[in-house]
DNA sequence: CCACTGCTTCGATAATCGTCGAAATATATG
DNA sequence: CATATATTTCGACGATTATCGAAGCAGTGG
């Protein structure tokens, strides 16, 4: 049907991995200017080439951006994608409720 | 480390299928009275069995809860947890930030 | 230019996921 | 009880994902 649904069920599947959120997490709470891929594999002890592939996945899903610095390359999360995937979990709530929406949302 | 890693990944992981997306948001629309199996499978156009793996792995990750009524079987969105699980993705951002949350939170 | 550090790509393997028809179960109704 | 409808379980298959060491590439500093 839609296409937005294909993009946000990936970038939840791409969250849906305690590595994989464990990044996004560490990116988000790092801010605007990102976490280093280093500092990031320090923090989950798991090998480079594991990491590197979780962080791809993040990367193709549009959740997290690169930039490199010197020797380092530092990822930061898209905060409007992901705004925008939280979001639409709720979108539209109890459009047919007849309960009321204070009891969910 | 964390369980509610763990947990909250799953979470992500069984909404991150187009199919399973499109069911979580279609109870959410519903909602508190939920919305009846066939008239998901009605939606989705996808077969009964099929639909049944994928309301159950929603259900095990504590997204769905069901409530039979008569032959048929209802099934709601668990607010509380949907909630619960966005506001996780959002937990602490920026705090280590220097250049103010305002550009992303 | 050589060695070093940081990260990615390759390649191989095991595990999980997605799919769906067929058969089973549950509930209502004649 | 017989039958019809709603949904789950079984069983099997190919497809995708997760993992990680080894080897490769990129940038830095001697």
């Amino acid at each position: 049907m839609s296409r937005k649904l294909d993009t946000h069920a990936k970038q939840l599947g791409a969250l849906g991995h305690p590595a994989r959120l464990a990044i996004v997490r560490h990116v988000v709470q790092a801010g605007p200017g990102g976490a280093a891929a280093g500092e990031i594999q320090a923090k989950l002890k798991i090998p480079a080439s594991t990491l590197s592939h979780h962080i791809e996945r993040l990367a193709t899903a549009g959740l997290i951006d690169s930039r490199r610095e010197g020797t380092f390359i530092y990822y930061s999360a898209v905060f409007a994608t992901l705004r925008a995937l939280t979001d639409y979990l709720w979108e539209d709530c109890c459009k047919g409720g007849e309960g009321g929406k204070s009891s969910c949302c």
